[in-house]
DNA sequence: TGTAAACTCTATACTTGGTATAGAGTCAAG
DNA sequence: CTTGACTCTATACCAAGTATAGAGTTTACA
């Protein structure tokens, strides 16, 4: 199967698959006479776990290291699982965060309830006053 | 003031500065005689400012538009709040997203309670067989 | 006055996860 | 036989910085 075709199956862009050659999560494959690139079905296989984990937002440096583990059926799956932890980590505090700068816009954003003039505007006001008290607790 | 100790004061990085002067966020300074930045004191508001924004996740481009609004004190303040209100959105539909995201991981990870051998490790099994899904729905 | 440390300058490369070109070669259909 | 579709490599680009090399400058201290 060549890079067209791979690409059509699993919904990669051409560039994208072998962007991941270089960056060795998919083995480089045969090539034809031609020079092209002649995949089999376990690239197919491989490229659609590869897809899977990275909409579950993982690195790719750890679906190497989850490629790399899985590569031997005896080894243990306790990085698998770590790297896993540490994900749902990650986004739990991601989701903090956001949870905090919305409630800081969605407060900047009530300070102006209309189209005003920016002289006038109580959001533009909030960022600088903001700035202020961060201005003053670093200039001493 | 010098460009060091402008950085200590906002808590800026040296580097991060001139990269804002370089994206014309920040006006190129005066220089001295040895060609050294000399900044005044709206330099430091300005990057206070920007800092700000940054904390709030907006874009260097969002930012650059929310400066030149508010560079004339006539001009009407609706694009700063239309910026505002965009971000609000967004944060939103990624917060959304990351919800998601964690259910699935957890989901998951739930599927492998112990360190096991990778034969057995459900976790493994699920990203395979969701891959698999993917497959199926993609090969018509 | 000398010199060493600390500071600043420009230019360049690197990061992540791709995307988008240019320019060349290859293949299949009509 | 040629046109269009496909593929190849190499390179540049995105955001928002960070890190470096190699050069010049200023400051502190003896």
């Amino acid at each position: 199967m060549k890079i067209g075709l791979l690409a059509a199956k699993t919904g990669l862009s051409i560039q994208t698959i072998r962007f991941y050659e270089r960056k060795s999560l998919l083995a480089a494959p045969e090539r034809t006479a031609s020079n092209y690139r002649s995949y089999s079905e376990d690239a197919l296989k491989q490229l659609l776990f590869i897809k899977q984990c990275r909409a579950l937002d993982m690195t790719i440096e750890e679906i190497k290291l989850v490629l790399e583990t899985r590569a031997n059926s005896e080894n243990s799956c306790e990085n698998v699982n770590t790297t896993i932890d540490k994900h749902v980590d990650d986004i739990e505090h991601r989701i903090a965060e956001l949870k905090v700068l919305q409630e800081t816009l969605i407060s900047i954003r009530s300070a102006c309830d209309h189209d005003k003039k920016v002289k006038e505007c109580g959001v533009l006001h909030q960022l600088d006053s903001i700035a202020e008290v961060c201005s003053s607790s670093t200039e001493n």
